[in-house]
RNA sequence: GGCGGUAUAGCCAAGUGGUAAGGCCGAGCUCUGCAAAAGCUCUAUCCCCAGUUCGAAUCUGGGUGCCGCCUCCA
């Protein structure tokens, strides 16, 4: 079956086609001149489930996204702590960088800055200009949105109803309200380069049209950025692009909603944000990647503390389940000849998910519908679980059921948290020493001691549990 | 003023024509020395009005609420 994705140009869902083997996927990055939040965290734990489904299902992944380091805000910011434009950028950069690592969020491809790539855009802007869209003026650039007739179709604007100046000065030397600068000429103590019209640097939107054209050149598969974005960023950028190639800048635009705070979209000019450090130094980072998947990606998504919370403990039970199963299968494969019925029903419903996951995935990567598909087998699993007897059978089925989850859950949605319950190989053979003896005062019907060791145990963040099958234990 | 999105149980959330997935919380039950875990059962007619249809949460029209964009923003 076909992977469909919601294309913001089209305002339809449709079929994926990729020109070969390898999708290239263009994501916008950030502007580094504050701590990362919750916000970035959204696309980028997005695009890494997309890329890691692509691959999955046979694609090559490329996958850039940008680093936004030339701007007015890194520039104030800068002024503001008495540190260069390039200082501030590149701590933030970092700052990023390891918000997304500790997310479990792989790296792209490629990184590109803006201050990199310096002569790809002025290269961009003489050629919009030889063409006739855009002019400059004053050591200004600007690009001529009347030249461009399909202006406004990603965003469905129609230029005449767009109110330019409404909050801001519209500069004076711009021919028509709208017109967007390219090139924006040198003030006084900002970083500036030189160019064909005088010292300055780049408009907002141009580095993106140059830089997806370097790195990936024209109609590529994805190009993806928050719903925030759509206008003026992308709708520029495609007036950039296209403008200058007369071709498409790209196949499947993809917008992800935004993550509320207060019911006010996160934003760090408003100050309304939540870092994903802060977060993550509370909560493990896969919860975190499931509270976000469990919400389709182009829905909005409120966030408060108690969120997370509300989540913890469908994702907490799903967990156990899956470690369940781990320490039950033995490694070794038995020869199986066949199936009882309850072993065959298990191995069926795990094909079923399978099946079920790829389609809720293929759906424009609806991974609330795929997570919800795996909570069913969930429930089967543990439903066969209480009541099995340990056999090649029964280790053959359940190692199917492991392996099905620890891709789907763990490699692919990364919200797999596996304890590691084997700290320097010493946990292990100490508990089972604990465990027996702890056995053996149940036996002899010493629960006063019994129960004490429990108690300890449970005040150093260990759980035991009797059950039929003998005593287990977990991690708090 | 324009554009876009959204409104589903106490809460979160899938579902775009065929009679409401999943999770949390709550209630009851099973198991159990106790506890925990797990299982089973129960819990909505889908913002309002009108229409299309044999049939609508799902389509059309109107209304209301909330959010985003039109200004830096993932």
């Amino acid at each position: 079956m076909a992977i469909q994705v919601y294309n913001t140009l089209t305002r339809k869902k449709e079929v994926f086609e990729a020109k070969n083997e390898r999708v290239n996927i263009y994501v916008c990055g950030v502007t580094p001149y504050d701590e990362t939040h919750l916000g970035h965290a959204r696309p980028s734990v997005i695009w890494d489930v997309i890329k890691k489904y692509l691959r999955w299902q046979g694609y090559q992944v490329y996958h850039v996204q940008n680093f936004t380091d030339i701007d007015d805000k890194i520039i104030a910011r800068a002024l503001n702590e008495g540190k260069t434009a390039q200082e501030i950028s590149s701590y933030y950069i970092q700052d990023y960088l390891e918000s997304m690592a500790a997310l479990g969020v792989e790296e792209a491809d490629v990184y590109p800055k803006v201050s990199e790539h310096i002569p790809e855009i002025i290269g961009l802007i003489e050629v919009l200009i030889a063409k006739g869209h855009a002019y400059a003026v004053n050591g200004n650039v600007f690009f001529d949105v009347l030249s461009f007739p399909e202006y406004g179709k990603l965003s469905n604007q129609k230029l005449d109803q767009l109110q330019a100046g409404t909050r801001f000065e519209v500069d004076p030397d711009k021919r028509n309200p709208m017109d967007f600068a390219l090139w924006k000429a040198a003030k006084p103590g900002e970083p500036a380069w030189d160019s064909p019209w005088g010292k300055g640097r780049p408009g907002w939107h141009i580095e993106c049209s140059a830089m997806s054209q370097k790195y990936l050149g024209c109609e590529f598969e994805f190009h993806g950025g928050g719903a925030d974005l759509v206008f003026p960023h992308h709708e520029n950028e495609i007036a950039q692009s296209e403008a200058a190639t007369s071709k498409p800048l790209a196949k499947y635009w993809l917008h992800n909603g935004m993550l509320n705070l207060k019911n006010a979209k996160m934003s760090k000019s408003e100050g309304n944000f939540v870092t994903v450090k802060q977060v993550l130094a509370k909560y493990p980072k896969e919860l975190v990647r499931f509270y976000i998947l469990s919400n389709h990606y182009r829905s909005e998504l409120e966030f408060h503390d108690s969120k997370l919370d509300e989540v913890a403990r469908g994702w907490q039970r799903f967990n156990d389940c899956v470690q369940k199963v781990a320490s039950v299968i033995k490694e070794q494969q038995d020869p199986v000849e066949e199936l009882a019925a309850l072993d065959a029903q298990l191995l069926e419903a795990v094909e079923e998910t399978k099946q079920q996951f790829i389609a809720a995935m293929n759906d424009d990567f609806n991974t609330a519908l795929a997570i919800a598909n795996l909570f069913e087998l969930q429930s089967k699993v543990n439903s066969y679980l209480a009541n099995f007897e340990p056999s090649p059978m029964s280790n053959c089925v359940l190692q199917q059921v492991y392996k099905l989850f620890k891709q789907l859950a763990g490699d692919i949605l990364g919200v797999l948290k596996l304890d590691s319950t084997n700290v320097e190989g010493l946990t292990e053979p100490l508990m089972d020493l604990i465990l027996r003896l702890r056995t053996e005062l149940r036996k002899e019907k010493n629960y006063q001691l019994a129960d004490m060791i429990r108690d300890s145990l449970e005040e150093l963040n260990i759980l035991v549990e009797d059950t039929p099958q003998g005593p287990r234990w977990k991690f708090k």
